[in-house]
DNA sequence: CGATGTGAAGACTTTCACAGCA
DNA sequence: TGCTGTGAAAGTCTTCACATCG
């Protein structure tokens, strides 16, 4: 029942800006805003307001000219576009200390990706109850993928054991791995993959740091700035 | 005492992927590895050959012409690149869910980043302790910024403080902001921030599977692939 | 008139392919 | 000989600038 273009191929840039401009439209729709250009966006999202049409642009042609986009249509169309018309169940793997901050964060089940289970080897950690979420054992994984028809799973183990956790969650039937750990995770053509890693995230700004520190030092002239974002 | 060739700019798709190649680096000669291709470096890190040795080029030229590279040396170089040559002290603020997981995590100190203090407005959660560290109120930020030397903040709060959590980070004089909260921060120009978005990362992967659904149920013919990531 | 939607230009990134050196 | 380091080509993403339309 829905227009349901399916045009050309979603750029990643764009795909990976998309959720951010929803977030902030849901933001300004609860406080009553009902219409804003792609300089109002922009503004928020700090992106250029040039970006922000040619994203949108993608998804379909849903602004007025002279007007601006229609908050709630947008957000309507954003969110198809990116599968949130329906929950997607996850499972996460790893009931350390990250599996439980994760598992009791409630934002999974807020954002509509209800936890359908969380898994673990550790015997000690079997049977205990995370953010009301009783834990399996990782054996029991391939029949909860199937029975509830998970297709992300999230791999929050330690690194050593997450290239297994990653294995076993695609031969359970998985196609998308949310990956904490910090390692390169090897999985077949036609998975994907997105790592999030502290460590990696942490040096990339120790490298700003260390070259705003060479350039204050005087030691060489670095013309250039650091990036950084401003919105209204 | 160091070379500090301090070269061209690095790009910012190299420097995220440095991290990646350090790790790894470092994984292999824990294992004993004492020289690795860029081949090899490729396969581990999922990327392609060509990319890896560009991505070295920028650092300098520390490889050897039909042997490879010295892991040791390498991960000097990139460690002292990545300003890993000493350590960075980092403030946390927010003491909840996710600010007591990191806290908790160890991870910080383990890579280079010792945690310097904790900040909360809740005063049921000032003098807690955390993962060893006594949380502060966030009134103390700015002495403990600028008594420790702190440059990196990290926001761990819910979306509605964070924007206030990072004016008292800049405020305090810290420059670099690794944001956890579903928030566009808006900072001063020479202010780095980098965003985790648990939200963000679900909605990218639902994009995808949401793609593959579509495909599968053969209502329009897709073309390409999603992304993917294979390794030796 | 004002803001969208979009070709075209420009910037950045990846990949190729091979000269050059150990 | 084998693998690095790198110009140059190809591909992707961003930004400009303006025709177009409500």
């Amino acid at each position: 029942m829905s227009p349901q273009h399916r045009r050309r191929r979603i750029p990643d840039a764009t795909v990976a800006r998309l959720p951010v401009y929803l977030q902030l439209l849901n933001e300004r729709m609860a406080a009553g805003v009902t219409n804003l250009s792609s300089e109002d966006i922009a503004a928020l999202a700090a992106v250029n307001a040039a970006k922000v049409r040619k994203d949108l642009s993608y998804i379909g042609t849903y602004g007025t000219r002279g007007v601006g986009y229609d908050v709630e249509y947008l957000v309507y169309q954003i969110s198809r576009e990116l599968g949130l018309d329906h929950e997607w169940s996850v499972v996460i793997v790893g009931a350390g200390n990250l599996g439980q901050a994760l598992g009791g964060y409630g934002g999974f089940n807020v954002r509509g990706y209800p936890v359908a289970g969380m898994f673990d080897i550790d015997e000690t950690k079997v049977d205990t109850v995370v953010g009301g979420v009783r834990v399996k054992h990782l054996d029991d994984l391939p029949k909860v993928v199937a029975q509830q028809q998970v297709s992300i799973g999230v791999v929050a183990t330690p690194a050593e054991a997450a290239q297994d956790a990653a294995d076993r969650l695609v031969r359970a039937g998985v196609t998308s791995i949310l990956n904490f750990a910090s390692v390169v995770l090897s999985v077949p053509l036609g998975v994907t993959v997105r790592t999030v890693d502290l460590g990696v995230e942490l040096q990339i700004l120790s490298y700003h740091e260390q070259r705003r520190v060479a350039a204050a030092t005087g030691l060489r002239p670095v013309a250039d700035e650091a990036p950084s974002g401003r919105s209204a």
